[in-house]
DNA sequence: CATGATATCCCATACTGTCCCATCACGGCG
DNA sequence: CGCCGTGATGGGACAGTATGGGATATCATG
């Protein structure tokens, strides 16, 4: 389950989008035919991923905590309360909920994200700044992992 | 029996409250047509669940703790004497109690958040609140969250 | 036994989520 | 270069839900 690249999709105005169908073809796999879909605890974006993921992740809050554990309480409640199983429709699309599309700031526009084993959507906008942030670290991770190659042993001052 | 995503309903005069269609339809494998509910022994909100999950936990307090303990006492004479079946009218709906509604401080909306094997039942400004906390909790505690994953390569993807 | 408050039951109504079908845009393939 | 298949969009039709009221049972009381 690997998402990769990212594409830009319209949202009507009944809430719906297409998933890109390639990431739909990844999720075909799952017994669910829909996404989990959740708000990013550190960005403000949505997570999306497949039921299973999520249900692994709710399944060990369960073993490693005890049943009356306050902690599991919690992150149950921070984790699966926002999480959203949303089925596709015949088309490919999801109804993203009212909630959902107010806290990423989406009105009319979604960019999906693939990011490894979940993807994530943005608003444009939003997309574009966060981008850009992230396109500046990338580069200076790149100098200094060519400076780490060429003079490992000076890389510790090496800061480019 | 897996609660998720949250649902906000309104309240009327009479104390009746449509239970989220998606919570009703995984209630329906339980032969008592309605939820168990009660108040929260740790949160300012009221907690519901099918009948049978009640009776399992009051089970588990017999293993948890020894035969004869107080706390053990207390803790089931508070969940099996202080939880309400609520049957559902023809429509969904139940009738939440008077005790319960000053309990939660509910009056006219209420919010319904699915948290695995039960879900919790808040007023809406305290259940925001409360959302806050545990966001802020959850983010920190992400990192616990990658530990407890059995498949470490689930857990490289973009950062939560 | 009468009475008011409370719980049920039933019906009416506005919405919203789904489903189905038509249109378009984009590439690949005769 | 036009035909065709897949994916993305839009809209309309409908059924399932959420809500509100009013009429009817129930029950604890005075």
């Amino acid at each position: 389950m690997r998402f990769t690249a990212n594409y830009t999709n319209k949202v009507d105005k009944k809430g719906r989008v297409s998933v890109p169908s390639r990431f739909r073809a990844l999720l075909a796999a799952s017994e669910f035919n829909g996404v989990a879909v959740y708000e990013s605890f550190k960005l403000p974006c949505l997570e999306a991923s497949s039921r299973e993921f999520i249900d692994g992740l709710s399944e060990q809050l369960n073993e490693e905590f005890g049943a009356f554990d306050d902690e599991k309480e919690a992150l149950a409640a921070a984790l699966l309360g926002g999480t959203f199983d949303l089925p596709f429709d015949a088309e490919g699309r999801i109804l993203l909920p009212q909630p959902l599309l107010r806290f990423a700031g989406i009105t009319d526009t979604a960019v999906f994200v693939g990011v490894g084993e979940k993807f994530l959507i943005w608003e444009p906008q939003a997309w574009e700044v966060y981008r850009e942030e992230q396109r500046a670290l990338a580069r200076a991770a790149a100098l200094k992992l060519g400076a780490l190659r060429r003079r490992p042993e000076l890389s510790r001052g090496a800061e480019t």
